[in-house]
DNA sequence: GCCTTATGCTCAC
DNA sequence: TGAGCCTAAGGCT
């Protein structure tokens, strides 16, 4: 599911709701297998770097979890149906009343019309996470190597430097660089797609082809526009001027990509039909008259 | 119901 | 480069 946007939110309400807290820790079906480790512990602090969370419990246990395409957070109950087989996590404050059957059956993350979150984070008691990719205890070391492997992250404060001297040297695509993880961190295929149209960049151009300046744009866009898609956790791209009805602010329904999943659909800008291709394994979409360069 | 697709990544060849 | 892993939703029949 998440692109960095919605990693560094949960790491942001995360912190809110337990940072400095006690911890009961669970694994609900056995699958969970580290957290032993983990229950009754205190959780300092929580970290987001790319798509990567830490939970920092201290004591050289930092739970690693990566929600890779399907992971989720759910700040309360799963229905039942879906709490089979899955694996899973649990944790909640120690002290937090009745945890179990404190909140609604089937309470998500964010639920209102406008896309904003229905729950204020400090009151969150509990939350479960389903399907990630990884989620294990790492050691300090183990986390350090992790942060030391990955590229700036926009929205980290990093510097952009060592990015675009990577993609400065480059011989493959900028629409592949963009993905890799070493190169940039937390840009998924959402902002991969939008970040290259509202450059005007050909996704097809090679990294050493491209302008500093171009380079310069796109970092300095993708802070704002990740940083948006946290409050939001809705990820729009396209100025109000090139959305159907100029809204400010979209309804939930409505189209806020230039090109993102809009193959065979009129350019937003010149109308050109978008189109669709598989790169680095995944769909790229792009307007081949805005982006020829 | 079945099929496809999906904001990710790793590993084997 | 392709297969495999994870889960859910939407568009079919």
């Amino acid at each position: 599911m998440p692109e960095g946007n919605e990693v560094h939110r949960w790491a942001e309400r995360h912190t809110e709701a337990f940072a400095g807290k006690r911890m009961h820790v669970e694994g609900p079906n056995g699958r969970f297998q580290d957290s032993a480790a983990l229950e009754g512990r205190k959780l300092e602090r929580v970290l987001a770097v790319g798509k990567h969370l830490g939970y920092d419990f201290g004591t050289d246990r930092i739970l690693h979890v990566h929600l890779g395409r399907f992971g989720d957070w759910t700040e309360g109950q799963m229905p039942l149906r879906e709490m089979q087989g899955m694996l899973r996590l649990r944790m909640w404050r120690i002290g937090a009343k009745a945890v179990k059957d404190a909140l609604e059956p089937v309470r998500r993350h964010y639920t209102s019309d406008d896309g904003s979150s229905n729950l204020d984070p400090a009151k969150v008691d509990w939350i479960e996470l389903r399907g990630p990719t990884d989620c294990s205890v790492y050691p300090q070391a183990k986390w350090d190597a992790l942060l030391k492997r990955l590229g700036p992250d926009p929205l980290n404060g990093d510097k952009p430097d060592a990015a675009f001297e990577k993609i400065g040297k480059a011989k493959k695509p900028i629409g592949v660089l963009l993905m890799e993880q070493d190169v940039m961190s937390g840009i998924g295929n959402i902002y991969r797609a939008e970040l290259l149209f509202r450059a005007r960049l050909s996704p097809f151009a090679l990294g050493a082809e491209v302008p500093a300046a171009t380079l310069k744009a796109i970092w300095k866009e993708a802070k704002p526009l990740l940083k948006a898609g946290m409050v939001d956790r809705r990820i729009v791209t396209t100025l109000p001027k090139h959305r159907p009805h100029g809204d400010e602010k979209p309804p939930l329904k409505q189209e806020v990509h230039y090109v993102y999943r809009r193959s065979g659909k009129p350019c937003w800008v010149c109308g050109t039909t978008v189109l669709k291709k598989d790169m680095a394994g995944r769909s790229l979409y792009w307007c081949p008259v805005c982006q020829a360069g």
